[in-house]
RNA sequence: GGUCCCUUCGUCUAUCGGUUAGGACACAUGGUUUUCAUCCAUGAAAGAGGGGUUCGAUUCCCCUAGGGACCGCCA
């Protein structure tokens, strides 16, 4: 049995989005459970909209998620040659044919076939046409000599049997006009050389893999497994296009989800094995199957990329979280002086609890960051004068500490709230504020034996 | 319009002919934490509709409805 080889195959002509991330994770993960290979092939043969921006965002984006592929990148127009080469030979063997139609007559067919509504297909008026008919202002294109009759039948890994009439399938263009090859020419030749077992792709190509089966049967090579999995929907239940908002891996590094709970949750989109949610690394490779593909397309819903980023956030590692959190912040927030970094790491325990994202736990990390405190307006009004006099009796009560520990400020803070006959809240609140310019946050024991007496007093006593 | 695919709680899904249809997220309620959050408990919530097959269908088959993808000298 020949070693499982697998590819994720995008072209540059845009952001990769979320859905190409999980074709790209599902073709990984099949290729590791079966221990073989991986590889990524940039898809650039329309030169018009490939962009290096764009080519460099896919990169990054399977790097920043995890996914490794062997070797180099492939570059597809770095082939072209093999692929037109391919293309002379079936024309050669009779499999393919030149076309003489001009742009304007395709147009014209199509237009008339929308009139009457009947399907579109080209009429295959050069397949058996000489060449001596040809014009002599017109550079053909090279058509493949698609089957006529019958059916072909796909076993599709995902999607089971699926059965369709041949001549529901046009003599596809293989050589543009100007000699370049298209798609599914150059899709195939490639597939075939890099010596691909598996193809895992999204449901829009299912009519391209009777097109390029075709192609594999014509030239005798062998065919590749086929495994079609259902698209990923918007909310509104559409495909997802470069286009939505959130789509991209960056939307979600940026608002400070984690690589692993990303992978983690795509994983999971569409995808599944028994009850199980969560899958380290080590799991997913495990378990991952063709099986647990589901066939209905899946929508993306935020709310559960949340919460996995949470549940990582409170699972992992606390040096793996500092560290996401540090390169986190240096990307998007601002970069941490070293004494901060020290701060936070000692904190994190607390600082985590709070958060659903990186970007919360920068939040709350504010007041370990600056040394300034800015209240917001808002907040300025709850520091009423009881609420100023509480801070002055606790800033004159913890003085007589030597340091801040939860043990002994919690006796001060009691008796701060029977003496002046208050809530918790009514200590708590203030002292936060005056703390961390802000209502919401850590706890107010946390946040009093992060910043140690020193640093307490010091900003108690800038109020009033 | 043609071809193909899909259809279980709001969402992601389990079930591979016999279950009180299970889990997770979100939601609601209650409890713990002398704030918020966490955490814990509880609750509400689904087999698109109609026919078959079968002793028995969410599960197998057919029809209908709804949704989606594709229909480029794009990939």
């Amino acid at each position: 049995m020949k070693t499982v080889a697998t590819r994720f195959a995008p072209s540059p002509t845009g952001p990769l989005h979320i859905g190409g991330v999980r074709t790209a994770l599902f073709n990984w993960l099949y290729s590791k459970n079966k221990g073989g290979k991986f590889y990524l092939r940039i898809e650039d043969t329309d030169k018009e909209r490939s962009k290096d921006e764009f080519k460099n965002q896919i990169i990054n984006s399977l790097k920043w998620i995890g996914i490794y592929y062997e070797d180099n990148v492939y570059i597809q127009s770095d082939k072209i040659d093999d692929h037109i080469n391919v293309a002379n030979e079936l024309l050669k063997k009779g499999l393919a044919y030149k076309c003489y139609c001009s742009s304007e007559e395709i147009e014209e067919q199509k237009k008339r076939a929308k009139q009457k509504k009947i399907p579109y297909i080209y009429n295959r008026k050069w397949r058996d046409k000489s060449e001596t008919d040809a014009p002599k202002d017109i550079e053909p294109v090279i058509r493949f000599k698609s089957k006529v009759e019958g059916k072909s039948i796909l076993k599709d890994l995902v999607q089971g049997k699926i059965e369709i009439e041949n001549n529901t399938i046009e003599d596809f263009v293989i050589l543009r006009s100007d000699g370049s090859p298209t798609y599914n020419l150059s899709a195939s030749v490639d597939d075939h050389l890099m010596g691909m077992t598996h193809i895992i792709r999204g449901d829009d190509h299912k009519i391209n893999t009777f097109k390029q089966i075709q192609i594999y049967n014509a030239l005798n090579w062998k065919v590749p497994s086929f495994a079609h999995i259902p698209l990923i929907h918007t909310i509104e239940g559409k495909k997802l296009s470069k286009r939505d908002n959130a789509s991209t891996l960056d939307d979600y590094s940026k608002i400070g989800i984690m690589p692993n709970a990303l992978r983690n949750y795509l994983l999971r989109l569409g995808w599944s094995y028994k009850d199980k949610e969560i899958f380290n690394l080590d799991e997913s490779i495990k378990y991952f199957n063709m099986e647990g593909i589901g066939k209905s397309p899946s929508k993306l819903d935020i709310s559960r990329i949340y919460s996995m980023n949470e549940y990582y956030i409170k699972n992992i590692n606390e040096n793996d979280l500092f560290n996401f959190l540090i390169n986190y912040c240096e990307t998007f927030q601002e970069n941490i002086p070293d004494l901060a970094q020290k701060k936070i790491k000692k904190s994190l325990h607390f600082l985590k609890n709070k958060a659903k994202t990186l970007e919360d736990i920068y939040k709350n990390s504010k007041f370990l960051i600056n040394d300034n405190v800015k209240i917001e307006r808002d907040d300025k009004k709850l520091l009423d004068e009881t609420a100023i006099k509480i801070i002055k009796l606790f800033s004159d009560d913890t003085n007589k500490l030597s340091n801040f520990t939860r043990e002994n400020l919690e006796p001060i803070i009691n008796n701060l709230i029977k003496k002046n006959n208050t809530n918790f809240k009514g200590v708590g609140q203030p002292l936060r504020i005056c703390l961390t310019g802000s209502r919401f946050g850590p706890g107010i024991y946390d946040i009093l034996c992060a910043l140690g007496k020193k640093e307490v007093s010091k900003r108690l006593s800038q109020i009033g």
